[in-house]
DNA sequence: GTTTACTCTATTAGATTGATAGGGTAATTA
DNA sequence: TAATTACCCTATCAATCTAATAGAGTAAAC
């Protein structure tokens, strides 16, 4: 299940991408146009400013606005700050590789090829496209 | 994130299907043999076995075995009956459908652009492969 | 009729999610 | 330089889900 702060995240993306002009969009515009909650965003824009895909302005006349140019902007960066690990199981993920504790052997584990083959499908969506082709 | 419950689930099936006959097996020994809490799984066999895919028998020599041929176990029923919606938002669900309250318009929503082409990339996986498949 | 092993109900601790509130701080503009 | 604006941070909360556990019940086999 996909969270709200990825969908959310996503929409804010999104939104601020469609703009013409690079100028900073308050949070408050953001948050009535796509219906979220004003202060569950600000935290899910502020960790999109940490992980360097948007800028922030404060004062007057500012707000939020995007660093790069939305064709640059891989689906596999944003999901991995939003969503955490592509892998469904750590033990198949890619930057967040874990062993598993009950599992003897990975090589022969059921759970790990299956799981192998959904994060690869999975990583070919994300890696092929970017912010540019989720606008209308 | 993929539950212990589908986990154990795997598991279990692909435990049951390397066994050459079609004799019962014990949960016991399907625990035992999986690292698996044995009450968690009881609970995972017996949903397996009211959708179809398990037949159980009481009584001494008794258990739980196979109905079809693994290679006709599609990974597709698997996961739904396991693991629930394969869609990560139910706006792009094929089996478990449902509008979203705060989207005016699926069509023009980035998010559910994304989210089905991840569906579509992860029906694949799921849809061409079967139980058979997951044996070493 | 006793044993075996599946079946069912209920309960629980813990983690996570999504949302909310309230205040603090920095940067603009007048 | 003062007021305003809007970002920034911390804390809290109810609701939900997960995984595990316990205990009693029931059907089938020997």
């Amino acid at each position: 299940m996909l969270s709200k702060k990825t969908k959310y995240g996503l929409k804010a993306l999104t939104y601020l991408a469609s703009k013409k002009d690079q100028q900073p969009v308050q949070i408050s515009e953001i948050a009535q146009a796509e219906n979220i909650s004003q202060k569950f965003l600000e935290s899910i824009l502020l960790s999109l400013r940490k992980s360097g895909f948007l800028g922030s302005k404060k004062g007057k006349g500012g707000g939020y606005y995007l660093i790069k140019d939305p064709r640059e902007v891989l689906m596999t960066d944003v999901m991995r700050i939003l969503e955490g690990p592509i892998a469904m199981v750590p033990c198949v993920s890619l930057n967040f590789y874990e062993k598993c504790t009950d599992c003897p052997d990975e090589a022969s584990c059921s759970v790990n090829k299956l799981m192998l083959m959904v994060r690869d499908a999975n990583l070919e969506v994300y890696r092929s496209h970017t912010l540019a082709d989720l606008i209308a």
